[in-house]
DNA sequence: CAAGCTGTACTACTTCACTAATACAATAAT
DNA sequence: ATTATTGTATTAGTGAAGTAGTACAGCTTG
């Protein structure tokens, strides 16, 4: 379980991001328990109020749920995160468009540019 | 002179990207003076102080030249805002690709996905 | 029961980007 | 010369995001 985070870009976004990433790709499997917020917080160099806020706001979208003393839980319902990570892409993808467009780009001149785009 | 700018991001670079496509789109002429940077701010709705910095950061990359107490001016030398917004494009683009990656998309997943994006 | 994990909550501090206000210097127009 | 407009500089304040530290509550295991 690495935890790869971009600084300069809001770190709970990316921990939400990546939750749902590991959920949808079968790494983390429903009902599965997650490591603690302390010990994912020092995992991801972060601090373990990030982590928390992070799994709030998985939780009030219906993706992880938390168990008093327990610890985190990967939720039943699978769809929510692959539904929420498809929202994501899509803003994403969004944003990327409305930045190319300030810079006098049209979708389809986009659309070639990134065609033709080799390199990681 | 319009300025669209997205709260939410960083108003700096906005600011000189959007200078650096005018200058490239041909909206500003070599050695054409620029509003005031007062006036910009009104416009733009933003501080001075921060069209200000904008413009500084223009000028060290010779894209832009002030004269106290005269205003602003375009420089000479076009090649450099061509460039500088080649790199600004290059540089979202990659940032682009890398966001869809942590999200588990290979960069030929992320241009199948573009190409089939319609909407603005 | 006691210890050691958990999640949860709260307050204070730091940093960054931007805002706000003011003052000063240089040029042009009158 | 005076005035207005310009760039330039400085200081202080604000809001968001994250850090840091601490404390408390609930569960499990020994």
């Amino acid at each position: 379980m690495e935890w790869i985070l971009d600084k300069g870009r809001a770190i709970c976004p990316q921990i939400c991001e990546q939750v749902c990433k590991r959920i949808v790709t079968g790494e983390f499997k429903p009902g599965e328990k997650l490591l603690s917020v302390r010990v994912v917080a020092v995992k991801a160099g972060v601090n373990p109020n990030t982590v928390q806020k992070s799994f709030d706001i998985l939780e009030q979208k219906g993706i992880l749920f938390s168990q008093r003393g327990l610890g985190w839980f990967v939720s039943e319902n699978i769809a929510l995160a692959k539904s929420e990570l498809a929202t994501i892409t899509r803003t994403i993808t969004q944003d990327y468009f409305s930045k190319m467009k300030t810079l006098g780009m049209s979708p389809d001149e986009v659309k070639q540019y990134v065609l033709q785009w080799n390199e990681s």
